[in-house]
DNA sequence: CGAAAATTTGACATGACTCAACTGGAGTGG
DNA sequence: CCACTCCAGTTGAGTCATGTCAAATTTTCG
């Protein structure tokens, strides 16, 4: 017999809290834990399916406690652009839309059957307001999110496409690994065919 | 006769607050300006002279008051690419060394004569726990420079050298009258030669 | 198993780079 | 004030990387 009454697997809500106990270098107590809980909101997304599309408002932000998403925009010639990838312990979402309100230019559509604890922009300041570890923890976020971007933007305009199929591997093997090379194609900015001349090219040496 | 400890001219500040005040959307009290600028130090450079060079820790955050700045790295064959531009209103400084103490992999040089406005690591952090509307500007900054990287690399990725070119004189007009046309092009991640037949071909339609 | 999607391969087109030569200003020293 | 240099920008020719299109092959998934 069980004292709770959260209606989700505790194990989801570990995964963040070890996650933000991590990345904070802040304990979290129980008290404080319940708080945090209580403004995340589980859902589960199947391969496939969206979390939001073209158009749509992002009224939340989503931590993925398992899975895997991409993010893309589709252009005029109805080409799709990877913007971004995400896996566990990693957050998804437009900030833009999220904290200004405007509809989305991109998608955010699921690789892999995904579990996700959404935030409202609401519930995202409150916690920041009322919790010191999670304050600290956006802060952290943000400087090495700023920090990745930059490195990705000096990757798109100095190398070539095979130096940042290179970079990438060493970078994020995980990316290699778990989604398929047309996504990693469209990520690195270059046509499926290339890329599979470079990893054909490169094996062979 | 002025009871004013602070040897600057009052202008450089003026542009700081009311850049504050705009973006954070608080007023600033005298008293909190007071302590705000007294976490920052004035520094004037010339045309050509040195932020920030490869290799150093970057000890400072500079807000720029009047002039303008890029920040580049060089590869390995000796190229440089521009990374960033600065001018009034900007924020000009690497992140990540600023945030994690590690040598710079970037040089930041001024294109025009330049007053800076630094702040050192120590001295943002109190700013950020001490003044509300320091703290809400803050956030608010990392949240619009996220959304400009992410469209930058979108653009990067996605985007042909003219389409690119055609964009930036849309969204930032004011550096290709204020940036020399390579630096433009090196921004852009194409060769000068590509840009300026990019120009004559633009002109002629 | 069978349809649909992803990947590979080939042929060809093209955008962008490199190298080199030339042009035109801006700055400098005689 | 002119001659000279230096640097940014332009222009041309040739090359290379990458894209496009089409077809063949393999993998995935319902």
């Amino acid at each position: 017999m069980v004292f709770c009454a959260i209606d989700y697997p505790i194990g989801m809500y570990d995964t963040l809290f070890s996650y933000l106990e991590e990345k904070s270098g802040i304990h979290i107590g129980a008290e404080e834990r319940d708080f945090i809980a209580s403004k995340f909101r589980h859902k589960h997304l199947r391969r496939r399916q969206y979390f939001l599309q073209e158009g749509d408002i992002a009224r939340y932000t989503g931590f993925i406690v398992r899975g895997a998403a991409r993010m893309y925009s589709v252009d005029e010639k109805g080409n799709e652009h990877v913007v971004r990838f995400g896996l566990e312990n990693w957050w998804i979402g437009d900030q833009e839309s999220f904290y200004h309100f405007t509809p989305s230019r991109y998608h955010i559509e699921m690789v892999e059957d995904t579990d996700l604890l959404l935030v409202s922009n609401e519930g995202l300041q409150e916690l920041q307001e009322k919790s010191a570890a999670f304050d600290h923890f956006v802060k952290m976020q943000n400087q090495f999110t700023a920090a990745a971007t930059q490195k990705r933007i000096h990757a798109a305009i100095s190398m070539t496409a095979e130096e940042r199929y290179e970079d990438l591997v060493k970078t994020y093997p995980q990316f290699i690994q778990r989604f398929p090379q047309n996504m990693i194609a469209s990520y690195l900015g270059i046509s499926p065919e290339t890329l599979s001349r470079i990893r054909n090219g490169a094996r062979r040496r």
